[in-house]
DNA sequence: CATCAAAGTTGACAGTGTCAAGATTAAAAA
DNA sequence: TTTTTAATCTTGACACTGTCAACTTTGATG
């Protein structure tokens, strides 16, 4: 019943939001119109202001689903309790990375300055992407408690750094700056052992 | 001569690269339109067209700019010979982020997709980014030679996990994401901290 | 069945980047 | 000097964008 020639849609607004979602990761965020979307869904120009207030509201939505994605394949890597932490640890980074490698356009709708900056995310994002935050904090914490980071700094800034690599790697790998995709590996691995190495430095 | 009501305005390219940098600091990128430019100069809308081949050509003169500032900053601190090492490395972090926390607007514009991404970067503006890539490693060896970082790891490997590090910090920063602007500083020191740490950890 | 609100429509407006063709002027050539 | 030329700046135009207002159609509610 989403089907066609039909006045009302059926569900337009997930619709909406598949189609947008291919058209940015096949073009970019930039190529990303509203008129151009009403079109590819067959609907009118200004169809979608019905279920999103803004385009704004839109990108919004899309980094939540992006949000909540990330937040669930971290989840799963991360309480896999079979594995050795080391092994956790560095699969987690490696996961961080190739998940902003395969999603590029959403990573960067997600982490990128266009909707935090100056109060433009929406209620609902942000309700899907603090927990996110939180659960780097989280996780940060256990990898103290196994030893995998240095248990006498501040869990907080420990978390906001350990990020911040891996946002940083994952950036840099994305706007095709400095890194070479094929080396990505390699770079995931260094961070992991210098983390790493920073914790067992003062317990021999 | 550069003053007013002549055709010919003199010095045309320059004073559209500042209003251009005045405009983009205080309102940010994307209120940054060449019409509204041009009137703010003081001429008219298609006069930029003929000192910049595109909107593109203009923002990747301002990074090209922001990265010759940034170049000359890294340098001074990097060669300050008096002071010791890991001072010095600290100071050059501090100043890295606080670079970026200062201008979050060019650093947006000179590390952001925008103008990296699909080749839409400047053979001028690659002419003056590639040095500061470059001088990144020369550092990274520096510091691995003075036992600041691990020197069994690969150079090039360790500078771009050194710099994702300063790079994510920045950036999670200017996108106010994550973290407080008063907690810069600390972030800083504990980034520098677990760096130094992951040097020292074999080596007794 | 009548009513109403939700969903979808066209028309319009202000804004954008950019091209083409013409006007003005500084510099170079005669 | 005068003439030519090329750089610089102008207006006009086009296609495109996000978004508002007012109207039409339709599914659901009373």
């Amino acid at each position: 019943m989403a089907n066609s020639s039909k006045y009302h849609h059926g569900d337009l607004r997930t619709a909406l939001l598949n189609a947008a979602n291919a058209i940015i990761e096949e073009h970019g965020i930039d190529a990303l119109s509203l008129r151009k979307l009403a079109e590819v869904v067959g609907v009118s120009r200004t169809a979608p202001y019905h279920h999103f207030k803004d385009k704004n509201a839109l990108l919004c939505a899309i980094a939540a689903k992006g949000f909540d994605d990330w937040h669930t394949s971290a989840k799963t890597i991360f309480e896999q309790q079979d594995k050795a932490p080391g092994l956790r640890f560095r699969e987690f980074i490696h996961q961080y990375v190739g998940y902003a490698a395969r999603h590029p356009q959403v990573y960067e709708l997600m982490f990128g300055r266009t909707l935090w900056h100056s109060h433009q995310a929406t209620d609902q994002l942000k309700e899907v992407a603090y927990p996110c935050f939180q659960y780097q904090l989280t996780m940060t914490r256990t990898w103290q408690e196994f030893g995998l980071l240095p248990d006498d700094q501040d869990a907080l800034r420990l978390a906001q750094v350990t990020w911040s690599t891996l946002h940083g790697i994952a950036r840099l790998l994305i706007d095709g700056i400095y890194a070479d995709a094929s080396h990505v590996a390699e770079m995931c691995d260094c961070a992991a052992e210098v983390f790493m190495r920073s914790a067992t430095s003062r317990e021999e």
